[in-house]
DNA sequence: ATGAAAGCGCTAACAA
DNA sequence: TTGTTAGCGCTTTCAT
């Protein structure tokens, strides 16, 4: 382990000030004899210098530290999205903080004045299913931010800040219509828990196509899930029992769940049940799965929110300041064919 | 959007000076005025003053930074042991950056610049696979390091810095263990791919103890999978052919993976098939599962490698610098029962 | 008991 | 063309 090699020592072993070997190595447009700058460099390099970015923010004002917040990093979900965003941050020179808020108010509070303490350049923010019910203490913690914020996923608050998140109620509307193209009466969902805004959408959208096809409430049994497999697996039953021939899961891990269930009853899908799932996630984590799917492709979110905050920052950066109208971005999900629709 | 508030305006505004208001919202051991001091609190209070870290750390020599690189965070297993750790880190006081490497020496190295830049306390560093390769570098790398590293998971160079991993060789031989109770006499293992030398360690503990109980190589097929679900699909037929009735699977996807494979041909399992998979991480991400499993306990990797690189930062901290020689954790993996042996 | 001053490592404005 | 100076926001030592 070394002491760390400082601007200041570089400057005294090449006998020059430090402002000048900041420019040289910095790339600087200034007028340094060649044969200087080599000298510098070398120097640089022999020491092994590394710059301290946090003394340089402190004086550019810009220290290149941007926070995600996620609500659990164990949602694979989350977890590729956190990917995705990192590797976009890390291509455009920032580097990325990842804490988790366990879908709590309070963590999630505490976890942003943690970050704005750094001095971030900005935030990304997938509120807290909590905030759902705390919008203006979340709306306030943003406006008192001292850096742009963008929400992902989920648009708790959309007048403060931008947002960019998924259409889940197209999302919904999609999977209807291909079950009634496959010529279903008698439907089944499962959505997600009553107090996920994301999952009830998906489950509006799916209801309102089908009550647009004359479909009554008398086919259409709809249930709450927790977006784990075993979720999926003991509501299984009770979608058989309503005698429903399609289902439409909120998410493909509960879709899976119901699958496991069919297949030790003896039951084949699509013969028996007809299943859609949401997310087309699992085989990011090597999970094969012939599951037909609502896909939301995360590298298109992670992108989306990145640019959207990265033109945040640049225009706080430039004076500027964000009088702009906010803006919210709502990407639409694609049905993918798999084997499960009949 | 706000601008942020410094000391110097809350000592403006309460007439001291910024060092008075530093002493007294850090709660140091200054005689200041009780009437002083809640002046000052209110007036930092009011104006939502949070102080700024990276200026803090500047001179305190302290960032309260940890950073941690992960091959790949669309691995479950170190998307959950990147939960943990954070969580370790947040309770400690430190935040927490993370990245991929994607499991590419190329990219560690960068990111391991690129933080060290940000004048880390400590860096927390699940080394590539193809670090394996280039042991020599990564070693260069990490003695020069300003601050102190623990390596996790893979101990390609145990020498230079502490080190905190599974016993994967332990674990191989716990799967053996249990099928030679069960009294099966022909063996099938899916390992990793060629350079993973965990999973290769896996496989090496698991065959070495079948040889102790003059199982002879003929009776013992060892395939290279790649950790997906697909790999154990693919390969289950292979096993079949070969006429094993006992399999063990260096994960728990491939294991899952040939399950999917034989309930399509009708096979049960674990009448026509025994077998035992590794890590148990599935349950985390809402998987349910049947597998009889070697499971490596992820918070209690979390926790000893926190630990670690704690004490290596306290020591650092107070001087004594570390020429402690380096330590190896090796943690024991444990057998957790499924239905899937008989 | 409190405040002034120096300095952490760096960059930007300015002088020479 | 180059080097000097001031200062980012904060803590700490030392003088008052």
């Amino acid at each position: 382990m070394r002491r760390r090699v400082t601007l200041k020592e570089i400057a005294k072993e090449a006998e020059v000030s430090p402002a000048a070997v900041s420019l040289v190595l910095n790339n600087k447009p200034s007028r340094i004899a060649k044969e200087t700058q080599q000298r510098i460099r070398d120097i640089a390099a022999r020491l092994n210098y590394v710059v301290n970015e946090n003394a340089r923010g402190l004086v550019t004002n810009e220290t290149h530290l941007i926070a995600l917040i996620v609500p659990d990093i164990e949602n694979m979900f989350f977890a590729s999205l956190a990917r995705h965003l990192e590797e976009a941050c890390h291509e455009a020179g920032y580097a990325l903080f990842l804490s988790n808020s366990n879908d709590l108010r309070a963590n999630e509070s505490a976890l942003m004045t943690n970050y704005l303490a750094r001095d971030i350049d900005g935030m990304l923010l997938i509120p807290s299913l909590e905030s759902y019910r705390h919008t203006r203490q979340l709306q306030r913690q943003i406006a008192d931010a001292h850096c742009p914020v963008t929400l992902i996923d989920r648009l708790v608050t959309a007048h403060i800040c931008d947002g960019v998140a998924f259409d889940n109620t197209q999302g919904g509307r999609l999977a209807a219509q291909r079950l009634l193209e496959a010529r279903h009466r008698r439907f089944a969902c499962i959505s997600g828990q009553v107090d996920d805004v994301n999952a009830g959408n998906r489950m509006r959208g799916f209801v309102d196509v089908l009550h647009g096809h004359h479909i009554t409430d008398d086919d259409i049994l709809v249930l709450n899930g927790n977006y784990r497999f075993g979720s999926g697996y003991a509501l299984a039953d009770r979608v058989l029992d309503f005698g429903a021939t399609a289902l439409f899961c909120c998410n493909d891990l509960m879709a899976m769940g119901v699958m496991q269930r069919l297949a030790e009853l003896g039951l084949h899908v699509p013969e028996a049940l007809s299943i859609i799932g949401y997310d087309n996630i699992l085989r990011r984590f090597g999970m094969a799965s012939r599951l037909t799917t609502i896909e939301q492709d995360v590298h298109k979110l992670a992108v989306r929110s990145w640019e959207c905050l990265y033109r945040h920052i640049r225009r706080h950066d430039t004076g500027k300041d964000c009088v702009t109208a906010t803006r919210t971005s709502l990407l639409t999900p694609q049905l993918v064919a798999g084997e499960t629709v009949a």
